[in-house]
This record gives structure tokens, C-alpha cells and sequence, in this order.
DNA sequence: GCCGTTATTTTCCGCTGTCAATAAAAGAAA
DNA sequence: TTTCTTTTATTGACAGCGGAAAATAACGGC
């Protein structure tokens, strides 16, 4: 993909390297024997990956600004005391944009991916020219920001639902753009003069966990996300699971209840059909009777004690937690965090969804520890970001592809 | 783990050595630079690698039986013919065994994991002291065998039901056997003399099925094992998945029907108490008024269309479908082979397995290629043969531990 | 200042896989 | 027959990566 003239590159020299410096990243400090220790290399090695880094900027030495914390306190009085490395998110910006079918939402993020800008924007024509245009000028408004700032922009992350070839930088289909087969990264490189990513929205979201989150370290979670749709992210063997078709963690279409409300995608009882927004408002409507205009309103009914809207949020809080159950059995993870704006109604259907899992998951997949957290609403950009970070790490530059 | 004095050894000197050993293992006579194309490595460093696999006898020069065939034939009359490399099966022998609760299923195989002789044995005493007696006969009679021939056993496999430690070598539990904390390798190498491997029955046979059968080069495939109990076996990037917890693949208790039989999971509707053997039994008794003492009778039933009977049959197929449906869903395998001893009834439920597959499952995880086979009462027994074969490979020898 | 202890760096060193050139094994052309 | 073309396989020089061991650094305690 095109880069810009003066592009940021970053010295991933040998694998070690890279290796170094995203066990650096993922866990913060570290002083050079755990790194190395963490990462499965030598002493030596770690020395050698770590110069480089350091020379570029990547690297800096120190604890940060929590310096002289707890970390400190724990050194043991004996011998050289260790010196802390840490990954300088100033040395690196990166935009991240999520595209949902009527809205753009982008951040700034510096290279621990902490999110420095955050913009919405509205998306009138969702067409591709169009959105390209509305996504540029967006972008173009973070490069303004980030200009400010030394240091460069070194990628662009775009997130989109459905399916998308990450490898080649296409979006295969998707539904809510109504998007075929548009080769986005080539696109979005030529209008913003960035190196780009581009990957499925989930996806993206698992990474940014992965790498930054409540993932950082485990080499087999789920990530799960309840908002208009249900969707979940897989890590098996520490890498993102993308599926043979680019379908995978359809965990929205799992069927909960053969005997359920129609699904869109033409089944019954679809976890979706349960628990996603849409069916959630419609379901409340039947039960209360009253006008129920979107989710917020739902939500309000629920927590008046308005008679039934609860059983609504109950009910799909079951079906959720079998859906988490489905996945755990399966592939056993070692945690499976569940997120999203849908967690506005959090303690609606918390206890629910920990109760369905736990009666459902067999065995020991009952040990997975279940984390429930809220979702900012820039988080899904973040997550675009977070795949431009990957990207620029493990190819030298931010170009997905070649 | 112990080795005996003249323990046979795999010269897998170089990473690059077992991947194109592995590579032809898998995809047959190939010409080295076919091998290094699949293996991704240079033509020179297959040269390299194979040098001491020809040296050692592991491979040979030439295609084998089939040799002249349609091989010669495909080949363009330009240039210096290619020369096939191939594994020599006689090089090597290896033994599985398959513990179940009442009989021990033991073969022994070439390298190529080709079934030389199978035995199956009463298992009276299921308790681990007795078992490991009983198995340890086996073996000997599988070594008796052996000794006729000139190549040397070079490594057990053992396969047993639950949740086993396969780098430990330790069963953790097993229902069926009620064994608990079992260092099985360490005793049967100690009993037998041969380098063992011990691993969960399922992921023994998807290492079978990866290996050596219609998984073989495929990346991510699901293996369901249709039986008294209905498994799954997950190949997820390359790797089998084994679970955090040592569960994974419990596909037989994922539930299609939350109203549907209790299941001794202790909730309703599990795939396996609907298309379980003992289930299917149960509800043509039921069905029918009959007597059924096994599921032999149960399919004979159905196949002498006895009212009732075929409709059990129907329902088991849509929830073993559904189950499918459940793993595509969320790992958009390339193929889910489905294959096991249940498969006498196959005809009985093959399309509605195929039916609520292609219902349930979600977009462009439907295009996943479902086949359907039966499975030779020793296939397990092989599966555990396969483990002792990757591991012989892998390490060097054919201890799994240390 | 010396010692014990732990962290980091340095200095080789072996090993692996690539590159570019070369040999080999045909059929085709002259 | 000889020579050319084309494809496959091998060789040998080579670069570089990561490891082991030894050296060095940075303390606190004595």
C-alpha cells in the first residue's frame, strides 16, 4: 500500500524484536529478564532487541509516570536493582475509525493506544464514494489535532461489520453499509496518505483486548459484545480467529430457543433475536403495551419495575449466557469478556447471564472467569486503531498489506 | 520418561526438517520442490532436510506402490522429471490403545499410521493398577507381533476418555474409567518400555484425522464423533485445541433444546441426550412400547420402519446438525467430518444432520464442507497410534514428556 | 573498600535457511 | 548426434539470529 514519503517505520529487525517489544506493551514495564522471561527469550537477546528500540524512541527506560509505586516496593534489597522499559506512546500516533451504517466515529490514539481525540460524525450516504469522503475529511481533522503534536500519524485503522478480508484490505460484504467487494485499504491509502488496515469490527475490538485489555496475556479468550447485534471475537492459540468463509463468533445466531421469536437471518430463537436491541424494544412493547421508540426507553421501563419489561432483559440475559456457555464448551477459554453499549442495561441482566453460563457450561468450562464490563462509545474506533498499531508492528510500517 | 537402551530416534535436527517430513507424511509422494512450496521453505533447505531423512531410512526416493500411475502421467514432458520423496511406513511401528470402561481396542501401525493388527480385550477391572496390567498384555502381544518384523516399535499411545494432561501425561479425570490423577505415561512406559503418550480420546483421533486422513493440510476443520457420547475435536490455526481447563469440544452438550430430555449434565435438551446412544434407546423404547436393549435393536427398529422409531432418529440427526451448526457458527471451519460408531444408523439421519446444518448455520458459514463417514471399531485405537506418531516426530523420540 | 547478590551486557559460536550459481535430466531442435 | 531449452535438484558461500558463558554493573550490607 502507498505510504507516505516521510513514514514512520518501525525496526522490527527480527522477530525478537517484535516479540520484545509487544510483551512490552501488553505488559507495561518490565524490566529486561521478565520481558525476556515473558517472551520465551534469553537475557541476551532481550538486550539486543531492546537497543534498537530504545535508539528509535520506541523504547524508553524508566517506570512511567506511577515511578516509585508499588513496583519499587516490591524489589527485593539484594543485588543490582533492575531497570524498568516501557513502550513510549508518545513516539506514535494512530487514527482509528469505525464505520457503522449511519455514523463515523474516530479517535487518536499514541502508540499504548491511549485514546487522545475522540469524533463522531454523521454518515448521510452510506454509499462508498461518499463515506470515503465523509471518512477523510474525518480523518483529516485528527491529522489537523494530531499535527500539534512531534510526533507522526503512522496508520489508520478502519473498522467495518461484516465480512472483511484484512489480508488484502477488502470488505467483502457488508450488510449495514450495504458495501461489496470494496477494497477499502487501497481507497483510504490514497485519500489520506496513510498506511491502512482494515478489518472486521469484532475483530478489531478483540485485538485492542488482546493487546491492551483484559486479553493481554492469555492465549485463549472471547470476547463477546451485546449492542444491536451479538457478536464475539475468538482468540485460540493466541492468534484472532477469522474462519475459513470470514464468518466466525457468530455467536449472535446461535440458536437459544428453537421455539424463540423469528430471527432475521431466518431461524428461531437466535440469541440475536433474544437479546439484541431491536428484538429487546419490540419484545418490551408487546409486554408492557406501551411505546417503546429505542433501547434507552426500554432500558427505563426495566428500571421503573414496569411489569414484564424486566422478564424481557431476563430472558436475554439467559440466552446471552448460554450463547457464552456454547463458546466455553466448545473451545475452553480462559476468559470470555463481555462488553458493549447494550451494557447500559448491565444490571438488568448481569446475574442472569453468569447464572445461564454456570448451569450450561460443563465440567470445568465452568471455570472460565467471566468478566462483565461496559463499552465507551469510541471504543469500537479504538479497536480500528488498535489493528493499525498491530499492523505497523509486525510489518515495519503501517501497511497491511504486501 | 524412560526409554528403552536402543530406543529409536527421528533426526528432526532443524524445525525445517520435521515440517517436510511432516508435509510428506501428509500429502503422500510429493517432489521436493512440491514439498518446500507446501511447507514454505526454499527448495535448498528441503534438499537439506530430506538428506538425513533418506539417510536414516525414514524416506525413500520413488512414488511408491501406485508408482507409473496417474502421477507420471500429469507430469509435463519439459525439463528434468521431478523425483517424489516419500515416507517408508516399514521404518517405523507403533502401537495405539483405546481404554474405554469395559474393553481395552489395541492396533499397531506403520509410520504411515496404516493399521498392521488389531486386538480388542475385556477390560474386567477397570481400576488403574488392574487396567494398566491388562493393557500392558496387549502391548506385549502387539510387541510379539512386532518382533516378526524388522522394524522396531518406537513409541504407545494412549487415548482415554475425559479430561487428560497430554504434555504431563497425566489422566486428570476420567468418568468412564473413575480415574483420577493417573501419571498413565510414566506407568506404561515403566510396564512396557516403549515411550507412551497419553491423550483425551477425541484429540486423539482429530490428530488421526489431521494427520493422516480428511483433515490432513487443512488449517482449522472440526472432527464430531457421533457414539455413546457425541465429541468434537477442534483443529483451530493449524493446532488442535485443547481448552484452559482441559475441556474443549463439548459439542454434546451444548443444548438444542432447552425443553427437550434431561440430560446427566443436569440440563435439558443436550445434543447428547437427544442423539446420545443411550438416548436414541431410551426414546424408541418409549416410542414404540417396545423392548430395546441396545442400540443395535434400536436401529433395526428404525430400519424396519416401526412406528416412532424413525422419528427418534430424525430429531438426533437435527440436533447433531444444530450442534454443527453451533461450530461453524463460531469457527468457520473449512470442514466438519463427522464420523463415529452411531454412523450404523446412517442413513436414518444423514440429511437431517445435513438439513438443520444448512438451516442453522449463519451467512457463508452454511459454505463449510460437511462430510459424513463411518468409523471402524479400531479408529480410536489409531488415533492413539497418531499421538505416538506425532510425538516420535516432534521430539525426536517417542516420549511426549520431558 | 570488600563481598554477596542480582541485572545487564558483551563476546563469541553454532546453526539455519537463503541466495546465486551449478549440475542433472530429460525432450526438442538442428 | 549434438546442442538447446526447460525444469528440478544440489552445492557452497554467507548473513544473521539467538544462545551460553563470562564479564561487567549496581546496589546493600559489612
Amino acid at each position: 500500500m502507498r505510504s507516505t514519503p516521510h513514514a514512520e517505520t518501525f525496526p522490527a529487525h527480527t522477530p525478537a524484536t517484535a516479540q520484545v517489544f509487544t510483551t512490552v506493551l501488553s505488559h507495561g514495564p518490565l524490566t529486561r529478564l521478565e520481558a525476556g522471561r515473558r517472551a520465551g527469550l534469553s537475557p541476551a537477546a532481550v538486550t539486543k532487541a531492546v537497543r534498537p528500540l530504545l535508539a528509535s524512541g520506541y523504547l524508553v527506560e524508566g517506570g512511567g509516570p506511577e515511578e516509585g509505586g508499588t513496583r519499587e516496593a516490591a524489589r527485593p534489597a539484594l543485588g543490582r536493582p533492575a531497570g524498568l522499559v516501557r513502550v513510549n506512546g508518545e513516539r506514535a500516533l494512530f487514527a482509528g475509525v469505525k464505520a457503522t451504517g449511519d455514523e463515523l466515529i474516530a479517535v487518536l490514539t499514541d502508540l499504548c493506544c491511549r485514546v487522545r481525540l475522540a469524533r463522531r460524525a454523521p454518515l448521510p450516504d452510506r454509499a462508498a464514494g461518499p463515506a470515503l469522503a465523509a471518512l477523510t475529511d474525518l480523518v483529516h481533522e485528527l491529522l489537523t489535532h494530531a499535527a500539534e503534536s512531534r510526533a507522526a500519524v503512522a496508520g489508520l485503522g478502519i473498522a467495518v461489520s461484516g465480512d472483511v478480508d484484512r489480508a488484502e484490505g477488502v470488505v467483502r460484504y457488508s450488510p449495514f453499509l450495504d458495501w461489496r467487494d470494496v477494497p477499502l485499504a487501497e481507497l483510504a491509502a490514497t485519500a489520506c496518505g496513510l498506511p491502512v488496515t482494515v478489518d472486521n469490527d469484532v475483530r478489531a475490538l478483540t485485538v485492542a483486548e488482546q493487546w491492551f485489555g483484559a486479553g493481554a496475556g492469555l492465549s485463549d479468550f472471547a470476547l463477546v459484545t451485546v449492542g444491536a447485534g451479538i457478536g464475539c471475537g475468538l482468540v485460540v492459540h493466541g492468534r484472532v480467529v477469522a474462519g475459513a468463509h470470514g464468518v466466525a463468533g457468530e455467536i449472535g445466531h446461535l440458536v437459544a430457543d428453537p421455539a424463540g421469536p423469528l430471527c432475521h437471518c431466518g431461524n428461531r430463537g437466535c440469541v440475536e433475536a433474544i437479546a439484541g436491541d431491536a428484538a429487546i424494544v419490540a419484545r418490551v412493547r408487546e409486554a408492557t403495551g406501551r411505546d417503546v421508540p429505542d433501547s434507552a426507553a426500554a432500558v427505563a421501563l426495566a428500571h421503573q419495575g414496569v411489569p414484564g419489561a424486566r422478564e424481557v432483559y431476563a430472558r436475554a440475559g439467559e440466552a446471552i449466557g448460554r450463547g457464552i456457555a456454547a463458546v466455553a464448551n466448545l473451545l475452553g477459554p480462559e476468559r470470555v469478556i463481555i462488553s458493549g453499549e447494550g451494557l447500559a442495561a448491565y444490571d438488568l441482566f448481569a446475574a442472569q447471564i453468569r447464572q445461564a453460563f454456570t448451569t450450561a457450561a460443563f465440567g470445568s468450562a465452568a471455570r472460565c472467569d467471566v468478566q462483565i464490563r461496559p463499552l465507551p462509545f469510541e471504543e469500537w474506533a479504538r479497536g480500528a486503531a488498535a489493528t493499525a498499531i498491530q499492523t505497523f508492528i509486525t510489518h515495519g510500517t503501517g501497511s497491511g498489506k504486501g
